[in-house]
DNA sequence: ATAAAGAGTGCATAAGTATACTATTTTGGA
DNA sequence: TCCAAAATAGTATACTTATGCACTCTTTAT
């Protein structure tokens, strides 16, 4: 049973059965007659960004993540490979110029991504706007930002 | 201070803060001078449904939920209201008759609230099929949205 | 082939979280 | 107003999860 494998089947598992806790994980792999260790899957837990949501019902439940930010974090590095011409930052503000007609996709794609310290974006043709909480956020997203190119 | 007004503050928090651990939001708190434990702290993160996400940097932070969920089972609740007409279930099939045109609206909410056990749905003109991994899934998504009427 | 580096895991335990119990406060009637 | 019921929150603790360490098994480079 290699890593990989096992991943694949905690995301079935916990598509059919309510996981209340990582116990239980270790349980139903036993019963496929798989051993294993609930430090592991709390690894593994770690490594597929699995949560454990508090249910409507009063219990908890381990489930999928919602995966939207590494998705449309990478979907904006591809973006922005493209489309990206230029930074700044003013105070609190932070000005991105791209290539014509890709502001808005790049503000949205940022709206999903949901960087922290954002307030909100405007944007442009051209031209998005980014309006942060402080000075700090706004060269912090910027960073961030670049490491994505 | 009370409840709502913390359970506000916490989702502020959440949002400029990166909190690591329930601890983290019992000091932030102290920071503003309102005293309070990490078992009330961990009481509102249930009733908030807030989620501790395992981050790409290799930490855990607490963030927001996913709330599609909520939010549109409130919404299928409303539409239930006026559309429902009758339900029932045959082996893992679950056949939902509504007032005419409005199945497609019906299956569209099902499936953004992705309740467990749903394989998928067709949905027809006053007519939904659901499609369950077990008879056991239909009755219980069954009792579920009769709970939402 | 062998050394060196790295991945994967169990064990034990530290760290973190949930909850039973209790006390106190608030709310909604009568 | 006064009581009973419901909500709220602290304390202590049980329960759950994360992780340092040690060991084994792979992989990679020499």
């Amino acid at each position: 049973m290699k890593k990989r494998e096992r991943h694949r089947l905690l995301q079935d598992l916990i598509q059919e059965n309510i996981v209340e806790k990582q116990e239980d994980f270790v349980k139903l792999l036993e019963d496929k007659g798989i051993e294993i260790t609930q430090a592991t899957i709390s690894r593994d837990i770690k490594e597929l960004h699995l949560i454990k949501t508090p249910s409507a019902q009063g219990g908890y439940r381990y489930s999928m993540p919602p995966d939207i930010h590494f998705d449309t974090t990478n979907k904006l590095g591809r973006l922005l490979a493209d489309a990206y011409v230029s930074m700044d930052i003013l105070d609190y503000f932070l000005v991105m110029k791209t290539s014509p007609g890709n502001a808005q996709a790049v503000g949205a794609l940022m709206d999903n991504a949901t960087f922290e310290g954002v307030i909100g974006s405007i944007c442009g043709d051209d031209t998005m706007l980014v309006i942060c909480h402080t000075p700090e956020d706004a060269q912090r997203i910027k960073e961030k930002l670049v490491s994505l190119i």
